[in-house]
DNA sequence: GTTCATAGGAAGCAGCGGGG
DNA sequence: CCCCGCTGCTTCCTATGAAC
């Protein structure tokens, strides 16, 4: 064991450097100066830094093995560090004795009786290659004493070897077998095979365990193939649930809430900025005005450069440590992250899209006040953690799979999944969490893709190819982050909405009327991998886009939706959004131009009108560039009728969207820019 | 055996009401 | 006032069962 390895890395990280904000600025919990043991004053003001702030010295608060950091433990003892073992085997019942021990343990408190425990499971990552992960070892079996059962017995012996200071390895000695002696007298806290499960949440309750979550099945092969891994750590953690008064005092002293404080300072700098709404518009030479560049200069969350699967496992570990040091302190562990949703954090940006402003307001998921929220945050984490290590994907729906009772809706997994995006401040694909594909896509395109991720086998780091002809159709490729070099004949791409109409065209040789392009779909709504291939196509081809929707307000959405984003992902929108996308049809003003027959319209339903007027109040309908987009808009709402463009037939002439319309429309260039 | 209707799932969006 | 959970709406696809 190094006694001079980090333990706790806790804000700065290797690329504190960086403009981007740090995942560890957004960790559930800050620097707590009380666990740094003989930390001084200085540099722990060089750690107090607070979320959503970006360290201007990248200070690493740290706390090193050599100083020899002495916190409380559960008995009451003072401890380092050093003293922590690994529990041999975790034999369980689910049975809690709180009574048994003499000394005060946490669990055993009179005042108490009431609290939630997590088992945690931790592998390290890159096995052989990875930086010492001993700090993760030691945080967490400090969590252990008092909570261990006799029958786990503290494997000290391994470490031992590895002391290399003679007085260390005594003291190590004689502190495990103390601990093991404490263990063996003290509280019962098994729970069967969950022990090697992270995030499994219990409550506990008059020196019973009860579980909140669902336990799995004694059958359950994952997680004793998880724990017969070798490499496994485990850990366990244990919380009290607070009464409101804690929650107060926490509430008043939480350093989120003092930098609230300031960045409302700082929103109110935005107030020279155009307001529509609930949106902030930025102007579009923002970036060159000083004042709201110091303002605004991170107006996304993501680095431009993936992370690397590695980078997010030490991510996820700092995000456990820092759960594992509020807990420590006897606080409501929470995790703290830039809203994705709320209005008033939504700006947008002409050049962009809707975009995530992070300096504003943090959502905070707390245990105590989401308990759910933050055990289905927390169980996600965990998979992707795995996800992660084992180089697997997975989509929302098995992720949901994994715990039904606890997740309870599918929207529930949707929502910890996008938060954990922002919480990690990294794209849903990076979590290896995707979406069922449904994006299609036809014409001449060859895709090469090189992984970036170094923890990718070596096999598969190979580069990849995808090729797409006008023979036929295909999925879209999966693994956007990896494209490197996206090669085409074609001089544009035509985006449809519906997979009729895409279809339709195939049939029709729609190539062999407007030449070479490529034809995407998304199927409707388009779902991220769409969005994001549509955006690394526009990147890195240059192509001029034009999208055919339906002339109604779902379809100018889904145009929308392409062009700038939506709310919900404005925290990804940078790879997302294909702003220079052109409105092709079906327009509003077609149907006069076009006759197409009164047969073909269909009239507005109540929520068609309430899809347009809301879509009328959309930021960047406001801007001059888009005037004529309004005009078409205001057209289709004082007609009130829209026309699919599956109806689209002119005297009978079912080719007519192929043969005549797309033709007379790109080559007289009426479309809308 | 074919056709049609329905349910459920996946993607997306917005709004409302209750509770702290 | 804000957060959370729920509801309701769109798109399309797939699976299933009933009707012809």
């Amino acid at each position: 064991m190094n006694a001079n390895s980090t333990i706790v890395p806790l804000y700065a990280r290797a690329d504190a450097g960086s403009k981007h904000n740090s995942v560890a600025d957004v960790a559930p919990r800050p620097c707590h100066e009380d666990y740094d043991g003989g930390m001084d004053a200085d540099r722990r003001e060089a750690s107090e830094t607070v979320p959503g702030t970006n360290p201007a010295a990248p200070e690493r608060a740290t706390l090193q093995l050599g100083d020899e950091a002495v916190v409380p433990d559960s008995l009451g003892r003072q401890k380092t560090p050093s003293d922590l073992y690994v529990p041999e085997s975790p034999q369980a019942t689910t049975r809690i004795e709180p009574d048994r021990g003499a000394a005060p343990s946490p669990l055993s408190s009179p005042d108490s009786d009431s609290f939630a425990v997590f088992c945690f499971s931790l592998q390290p990552a890159a096995n052989a290659e990875a930086a010492p992960r001993d700090d993760l070892d030691h945080s967490v079996r400090y969590i252990h004493p008092g909570l261990l059962a006799p029958g786990l017995q503290p494997d000290v012996s391994s470490q031992l070897d590895e002391q290399p200071d003679a007085e260390q390895s005594d003291a190590a000695q004689s502190d495990a077998a103390d601990l093991e002696s404490k263990s063996q007298e003290h509280t019962t806290l098994l729970c069967e095979d969950d022990w090697v499960q992270m995030s499994s949440v219990h409550h506990v309750s008059d020196g019973r365990l009860q579980s909140l979550c669902k336990s799995d099945d004694d059958d359950d092969d994952q997680s004793n193939e998880s724990y017969d891994d070798g490499d496994a750590q485990l850990g366990l953690c244990y919380i009290r649930l607070h009464d409101s008064s804690d929650m107060g005092d926490l509430s008043q002293n939480s350093a989120a809430d003092d930098n609230a404080v300031e960045l409302s300072q700082d929103q109110q700098q935005f107030d020279d900025c155009e307001n529509f709404g609930d949106t902030t518009i930025l102007p579009e030479d923002y970036a060159d005005q000083e004042d709201l560049a110091a303002t605004a200069p991170e107006v996304h969350i993501f680095s431009s450069v993936p992370k690397t699967s590695r980078q997010l496992l030490q991510d996820i570990e700092g995000i456990v440590l820092n759960t594992i040091a509020a807990i420590v302190e006897e606080e409501v562990p929470y995790f703290e992250f830039h809203s994705r949703v709320r209005q008033q954090g939504i700006v947008f940006d002409p050049q962009v899209g809707f975009r995530v402003l992070l300096h504003n307001k943090l959502t905070k998921v707390d245990m105590f006040n989401s308990p759910r929220r933050f055990a289905v945050m927390w169980k996600v984490l965990e998979c992707i953690f795995e996800l992660l290590r084992r180089k697997l994907n997975t989509t929302k729906r098995d992720l949901f799979y994994l715990d039904v009772p606890l997740f309870g809706s599918q929207k529930s997994v949707d929502c910890a999944i996008d938060d954990i995006a922002c919480l990690l401040q990294v794209s849903r694909a990076q979590l290896h969490c995707i979406a069922s594909f449904k994006g299609l896509i036809c014409g001449n395109l060859e895709v090469s893709f090189e992984p970036l991720d170094e923890l990718e086998d070596q096999e598969d780091g190979e580069q990849r190819a995808f090729l797409s002809t006008q023979l036929e159709s295909k999925l879209l490729p999966r693994d956007i982050d990896d494209i490197t070099v996206m090669q085409t004949t074609a001089e544009f791409v035509l985006i449809v909405e519906k997979e009729a109409v895409f279809h339709r065209l195939l049939n029709d040789r729609v190539f062999d009327h407007i030449g070479d392009c490529i034809v995407i779909t998304g199927i409707g709504y388009p779902d991220i991998q769409t969005r994001s291939f549509v955006h690394r196509l526009a990147e890195m081809c240059g192509l001029p886009m034009y999208a055919l929707v339906d002339c109604d307000p779902h379809g100018f959405d889904i145009l929308c939706n392409y062009k700038y984003g939506s709310r919900a992902l404005a925290f990804d929108s940078e790879n997302l959004t294909v702003p220079s996308l052109r409105w092709l049809g079906l327009l509003p003003s077609d149907i006069d131009k076009f006759n197409i027959q009164e047969a073909n319209w269909l009239a507005f339903n109540q929520y068609d009108t309430g899809k347009l007027t809301s879509l009328l109040n959309a930021p960047f309908l406001t801007l001059p560039d888009l005037h004529l987009w309004r005009e078409e808009l205001e057209l289709m709402q004082a007609r009130g009728i829209k026309c699919e463009l599956q109806a689209l037939n002119v005297d009978g002439d079912l080719t007519f969207l192929t043969g005549r319309f797309l033709p007379h429309k790109l080559q007289s260039g009426h479309f809308l820019l």
